[in-house]
DNA sequence: AATGAATGAGATTTCATTCAT
DNA sequence: CATGAATGAAATCTCATTCAT
């Protein structure tokens, strides 16, 4: 038993570390989190801690690597759906709208949104962090998908870059002061009708000509 | 001159601080931050800072609600130019797109954001202290604007106030990634760029059947 | 009205500073009171404090010079009562062992005891505030009666400044443990069975062999 | 040696930091100690005395329990020479009134007895640690041994509590003013002659009446 | 590899005291 | 004379980090 719980022992501090990391710099922030919490939240010891991240910024740059993979996968994974869009592409977009509302709403998600804010003055290297391994792929693979659609015909968006980052940018928009920068829970109702808002004037802009309005 | 000189010399201790303090806190974050280096560039002694504003956290409400009316009234004085819309809709929108984008992008504008994003989780009330001040103002001058042009059948606008936040979510919506969080200045041209792609869009979605595509 | 009330302001000022000093330092010690706190309770300026005393220590001393010159004026009032005694002798000692008992028991003389013990290491002169106005000063009028009393025959006393001494630690030894440092009250039964313990050990001693033991 | 070096560290360490503190109170009093000060007297970082104690209130508590114990031990040894009496009682209470006197003389009791009276306002369960620890054991112990010496017909005593209590009044009553307050140390001459007075005082109350007065 | 102990540097806050009005 | 305002110095306590075991 003891033979293979030592390497396994390590490498499962290393993930209670960073675990107890996420959960306690998302709940005080960086600078007033203390190293003994999270130490004592892993169930570690603090110079253990010290030995497996070297000081509290790298501690830091790895917890935000770690949660913005985190995010990527769940995006990725929702915007994926548009891969097979059926008759509807309202409701298709919809869908999707939704389920990336709640992929921003998730508590992982705003705080490392926030640590990363919070933080980019003393660490700029911070904001590449979260935009290399989450925002841009995201925003790339809806990118990807708008062109998919209008080369289908579906939509008329000549820079689909830009598409993408708009499309974002109306569905999450107005979060911070609906959800009081993220104090507030935003009920079921509240975040269809966002969605649905997003993908309306989405489509109002986007949508073809011949394209039915709502 | 000396006679009136005592209480100016009080207001103007509180006023240093409170600039003192907004830029400190901008640049280190309100943990980070020390009353030390708040008092030394207001000029004053340390103890002078407690015995305006009792502790740290009010010293960091009071800076945010100042910086907030700041805000808001360079926002507001932007948005009143929409009072008074010549022939060319799309220019003028875009005239004001174009400021309040400066205006987000300030300096001042920014370190609010970021503080109160990065707070909030602490010092809840710093929400209602900044949407109220500042950004549900601002967002309700526009609608104003949005429904008086849609009144004058300039715009086919049925929800003003949520006409208005989806403007400012395509204008603001893809700054953070755009400046790397702040970090990145964003050179005049791309600036406009940005704000002719959001007026593009909103008209888009929300000019009249009748008007003009550019 | 404000010809004399001026002089007589600043007298009852004074008057205010010292009565606010002695229950603030009575309530928190030396060290631990504050000079703000006692302007508060006086009704002044922390300024108004230091025009009258100088500063802390001196208010320390004159308070402590005041409350010891009350305190000596109830104490030798009750001595005074030995000047005529009747013929119940153990009665007459014992009632004024209880009224003595009361005057140590009373809130301010035991702030005053306090503070002597608890400052006289920083401040050695206090010792002889407190002794030379209060308690060399009760002692010798209690010696003086007990003197009268052996001339009398009543007592057979060799010493009376000694028998003095005695008689008074007889009474108060043991009030420290019985009050828990005075933390706790002592009920009235308990104090008059003080006071009895006290005299009776007293006469004991220092009755002449004719007396009859109760 | 080093095997054993590293728990013994940190024993030392406490205990130089307890008796580092026990000299710092006794010299400056609670609140004017400073934890810098006893920090550097035990030579040790600052923050040590924090790991060890926590707050400066729980070393103040555990250097008094400290004390107390030391001072009980020492009391207790000299109350325990009345087991054997030879045949001269007089000389044997005046032996132990004197080896008493000593006790309460010394420096670490006075400061005990001060630093207890002084913060019992602030901290009340101080009380129950000196009395406790200390006093109310001395006493009971010098109570039995007056209850054996009645029950061996040698003095007359009916209370031994209250017999031991009066025995420790008449020997340490006087004290504070004879010693003012502490800061004046008393000849050996005059610690005999108060030993000799109190002694007896006591036994003119106190011995049987057959017993020879001197 | 993991830990308990220790620490230096620094954080916030308080307070006795002074000064201009 | 009384005061409101300001301040320098110090106090308590915290925390990221290191080191011996």
């Amino acid at each position: 038993m003891s033979v293979d719980s030592a390497p396994r022992g390590r490498i499962d501090k290393r993930a209670a570390i960073l675990d107890a990391a996420a959960s306690v710099f998302a709940r005080e922030g960086y600078a007033q989190a203390g190293v003994d919490v999270i130490a004592v939240e892993a169930g570690v010891a603090k110079a253990t801690v010290y030995s497996h991240f070297g000081d509290k910024q790298r501690l830091l740059r790895e917890t935000l690597a770690a949660e913005a993979d985190r995010a990527a996968e769940a995006n990725l994974a929702v915007v994926e759906r548009l891969l097979t869009v059926g008759e509807d592409l309202p409701r298709a977009l919809e869908e999707v709208a939704g389920q990336l509302l709640e992929c921003f709403l998730d508590g992982h998600s705003r705080a490392l949104w926030r640590l990363v804010t919070a933080e980019v003055v003393q660490f700029p290297d911070l904001a590449d962090v979260f935009l290399g391994r989450a925002a841009s792929r995201v925003n790339q693979a809806l990118a990807d998908r708008l062109l998919a659609l209008a080369v289908a015909g579906r939509l008329r968006v000549e820079d689909p870059a830009l598409a993408a980052e708009q499309f974002g940018s109306l569905l999450t928009g107005g979060l911070e002061a609906r959800t009081r920068f993220g104090t507030r829970d935003l009920p079921a109702a509240e975040r269809a009708e966002i969605a649905r808002a997003a993908v309306d004037t989405f489509l109002r802009a986007f949508a073809p000509d011949s394209a039915t309005r709502r």
